[in-house]
DNA sequence: CCTACCGATCGGTAGG
DNA sequence: CCTACCGATCGGTAGG
């Protein structure tokens, strides 16, 4: 019985991991789910046994990654940085998410508008709170010559949009490694807020 | 006759517009040619008077903005600006495209995907291109001590892409005004490139 | 620019 | 997990 869930749920996670594969090259609208149970090995109504509907998948998708950015910002409170040091903290996550869990952090930048309307509700009013959250460690850290000063909303956005230009390394030809990209954008995003 | 034609040509400028519009709202694959036509005011049958299939529409969007893109940073060769300034002056370029031009530009950016085998071919050459191009100003401005050392190319991906975080701005409450943003992401992006 | 309609494909269900 | 199939909708065409 144990095992027959472990087996259950491994497939489910296999179905949610190659979904989130085929979201990021097609885009979600783009993808049939016959197409996905090709990618699986099954047919197409065969998914509906791991799954309740296409919408689900993209649901589970973008909030796994989402709540463990939510986590990694809140962990912060009482990490003893200066703000300054959060700030770096969360654009090195995000850069690690991009470089690690590829596929996840692209289907939730870039297909967070096709979720259904709650989730969708959901989502946009967690965002803004990050958004806001991040803002006001850049607030402090103005306040308190850490960060020169510079809109911070403007700060915020430029950060974890410039994350998205990864993207495109991941593409394309590999010159770099993942470390020196990391630290070519640290050290331009973060020492232009230095104070 | 002259007339017809302005006439039949203004009717599939606003077909195109609304494309645009649209294809930014809901993406691409998601909008239907009934959607469409419903928004022209049309049956979705008519529109196809005025053009020759849906992704006809997309690629017009996407290469008449990308053409002026490309044609922008042609023209930076005979202006007689520093390394620095060039960058400054594409950074500007496409923080004005995105805020003048919002629709055409969001569509340029997240639906080029769904281009058809050459002309996504050719966007993906044009694009790269235009990054080595980039690339090539920022190497000479490190050169000349213009521009302090950093990879060039993590240098380009960040600003193409911090500009992308202004849709959220476009979409959400407009607390700043545009010049503002373009004043705080320049003093930001060009600020951490100065030597 | 419309009515009428095409074949293809979509997400999903029934029943085993 | 499959076969068989549903109603809905898709991009697009014929013919006027």
């Amino acid at each position: 019985m144990a095992k027959a869930q472990r087996k259950k749920a491994s497939k489910k996670d296999l179905i949610v991991q190659k979904a989130a594969s085929m979201f990021r090259e097609k885009g979600f609208p783009a993808t049939s789910m016959r197409d996905l149970a090709e990618s699986v090995g099954i047919e197409a109504a065969s998914l509906y046994n791991h799954i309740q509907s296409k919408s689900e998948i993209l649901q589970q998708i973008i909030f796994r990654i989402s709540d463990d950015c939510n986590k990694q910002l809140a962990d912060l409170d009482n990490a003893g940085l200066t703000n300054l040091q959060k700030i770096e903290s969360v654009t090195r996550f995000h850069i690690q998410m991009m470089f690690q869990r590829f596929e996840d952090y692209h289907v939730m930048i870039n297909e967070w508008i096709h979720l259904e309307a709650q989730p969708l509700a959901d989502f946009i009013s967690q965002r803004r709170n990050y958004v806001q959250c991040m803002e006001g460690i850049i607030t402090a850290g103005i306040k308190e010559k850490e960060i020169k000063p510079i809109l911070p909303y403007i700060a915020v956005l430029t950060i974890l949009s410039a994350v998205r230009g990864l993207e495109f390394w991941h593409r394309s030809q590999k010159h770099y490694t993942a470390e020196e990209l990391e630290e070519n954008m640290i050290t331009y995003l973060i020492g232009g807020l230095k104070a």
